[in-house]
DNA sequence: AGTGAAAATGAAAATCGTTTTCATTTAGAC
DNA sequence: GTCTAAATGAAAACGATTTTCATTTTCACT
């Protein structure tokens, strides 16, 4: 890693060091708040920008990319080997990733056909998931409207 | 339009109606700001607000949806009968829209095996566009340290 | 047409995640 | 060791979005 980041320009640091580490031992979508707590119950002197800072970089380097999701919330989502996409439960908000090699396929065909280098991509669907169908949590989005 | 917006329990103003109107007459992808300028353009006593909610109300309905690319700004993307994907490009920051049909079709079929409802969708290819590439403009992100 | 309740509006302020500033410290090439 | 560019931390700035609230307006129902 501290030479990946060498080759790149990039000094190391033990805050860059810890913050990197902790991200990618983190769950998938890991907010800046999500990381900088976690992170500082290792090293209470950590700033938060620096945490920030630092999220950006892993996406600068090409090892993660901002994700959003309805909420005003980025989040940092680790870029797999094997390309996902996510489902999106506009109910409960959970996310559930998917395979998305097939899609990718696609894409990077219709790239192609576009003059467009493809140097990423995102696949979201929205809907309720089964749990949230249950509770009938669904459509309260047309049927708002109750008497 | 007013008799749709009534049956789903809205009422019709003249502020509401002009903000639909120029909403549906502009180009893809508009912002608050942008649409707020234009019906500005025509009635100088609408507020910002009044465009932000309305803007809100059409995606309510069902009318558009919200879509962001990399810069903070929201903007509105008109919900058309053909579903339809956008290429970004990181250079120039323009977006081309291509025809989604077949990876709707891909994305119905993965909401299905995960038990989810598909109330929605967003595909987007990051990357550069012919001019950009042509430019250079590309890989100023993995070249970024140029003597 | 008149009335009342609910919805909509406009101006201003509040929110709040993101980003920048700046003084200071540190990494690492030479 | 020196030196320079990069990194850090605290605080402030930013700025788009969202809320508040007093006032106005719509429209279902007399
Ligand atoms: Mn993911
Ligand atoms: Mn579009
Ligand atoms: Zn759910
Ligand atoms: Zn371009």
């Amino acid at each position: 890693m501290k030479e990946f980041l060498r080759t790149k320009g990039f000094k190391m640091t033990p805050q860059r060091e810890l913050i990197f580490r902790s991200f990618f031992e983190m769950e998938q979508h890991v907010s800046v708040d999500e990381l900088y707590d976690k992170v500082r119950s290792i090293d209470r002197s950590i700033g938060y920008s620096t945490v920030w800072r630092n999220l950006k970089l892993i996406c600068r380097v090409g090892l993660a990319q901002e994700v959003s999701m309805g909420d005003g919330i980025t989040r940092y989502d680790r870029l797999t080997r094997v390309p996902h996409g996510h489902l999106f439960c506009l109910g409960c908000k959970k996310v559930i990733e998917f395979n998305a090699d097939q899609i990718v396929g696609v894409l990077a065909q219709t790239a192609v056909e576009n003059d467009f280098s493809n140097k990423g991509f995102k696949v979201e669907v929205q809907g309720f998931c089964a749990e949230c169908r249950a509770k009938g949590a669904v459509d309260s989005f047309e049927t708002e409207s109750v008497s």
